[in-house]
DNA sequence: ATTGAAGCGGAACGAAGCATTCCGTTCCGA
DNA sequence: TCGGAACGGAATGCTTCGTTCCGCTTCAAT
């Protein structure tokens, strides 16, 4: 075994590799579009057979829990390169923006309870929110009195309704009602009725059949 | 026929109208939670068997269109109602309260595809939309520059997003956000992006047969 | 060249879910 | 007493999907 895996653009092993990031990326533009999409969904949509899918993943929920990872993943390495940034306000808002524009939301919130999770999973959902919390907690003097984390919850679950067949545009228009919804936070008079408790939310992350909506 | 219908809270037919009414309420919280629900759900829901349901709708897609085509005139009856007021600001919050309120936007949009639309029901929607231009115009001069009619689709939308398990509480959550949406509505700086244009918007009420989640 | 197996495509299978129909029953109203 | 409107719910037939299986291709080590 001189090459060990000799051509870069050729070879089986290869072309596995790059299956791999296929069809984790197609799975992701499907279950994006639609979270009760069927398998073979996403590998007509990465190009693939259905074994080619079957042989990296052990069902549709290891699927999605991988997916669903890979989001809280990327969640949480928003939520540090932001806490990198002097100002406080400057480091919320940079961290909101770069959730929405990668659309982790829907991966993580709606694809949750779809599976159960992994232990890992829910250290990482506990370390995510502790970030996520600490830099609203920052920005906190720059908001109206009332605010409070779980409010960030419902500003990404209001941006990620925002959709429009283009995709392209759907990030667009997530952008406008965004700064819509950050104006919307910094100031105002006093909001009606109980802020939403940790517990109010949280619901989202049992395990569920039902499909709201 | 002495009495026509004598004992008002008993006889055959008195029971027919009650289940009339029985049966819509049941769709409409059924449909509310899950678009996709199965007609079986709506007659438990109801407590009445499927035959009940069958003998007052031609199927499912007539069911969802009388349902969606209900949402339709409450919206047309707000904005009516909020059209009354004196201030223009005013007129336009107690509109859009009154939609979130009676959570009109889920039944209308969310809805919309799943059948064909009756001339009557086209009719009535843009008559919808006219009113709520019109509501939106005259409140404009107090919203932040940048503002179109198309941001008032999205804000509804964005309030329907709002959702827990307790429906009182999802009611209280929605006033929450909306006030927090109307005040981004009202000051801040320049909006990122082009403005959504009716086009955009309107692909909702093609036919489809995809779930956009 | 041979060959063993990793990778794979896609048909086939079986289990659910669901809209709709059908039939037997009840009970109002004359 | 009786016709039939209204109904409950099982039965039907179809569609959708997750998963499995079989045979083919391709690569690398011999």
């Amino acid at each position: 075994m001189l090459s060990g895996m000799a051509n870069p653009t050729s070879g089986r092993s290869r072309q596995a590799a790059r299956n791999d990031v296929t069809i984790l990326a197609a799975a992701k533009e499907v279950f994006l579009a639609d979270k009760r999409a069927p398998v073979a969904a996403v590998a007509e949509r990465a190009g693939v057979g259905i074994s080619a899918l079957y042989r990296r993943y052990a069902g549709k929920e290891d699927l999605l829990r991988r997916l669903c990872h890979d989001g809280l993943l990327t969640f949480i390495d928003q939520a540090e390169r932001a806490a990198a940034t002097a100002d406080d306000w400057a480091a919320f808002e940079a961290f909101v923006h770069g959730v929405v524009e990668a659309d982790v939301h829907s991966l993580t919130v709606h694809l949750a309870g779809t599976f159960t999770p992994t232990e890992e999973m829910s250290a990482d959902a506990v370390r995510a929110d502790a970030l996520a919390t600490a830099l609203f907690e920052r920005a906190r003097p720059q908001m109206r009195a009332e605010a409070v984390p779980a409010d960030l919850t419902m500003l990404l679950e209001m941006c990620a309704a925002v959709r429009v067949p283009d995709p392209v545009r759907t990030t667009s228009l997530r952008r406008r009602y965004l700064a819509m919804l950050l104006d919307g936070l910094r100031a105002g008079m006093a909001l009606p009725g109980p802020a939403p408790s940790w517990a109010e939310l949280s619901w989202r992350w049992l395990p569920r059949q039902d499909p709201p909506v």
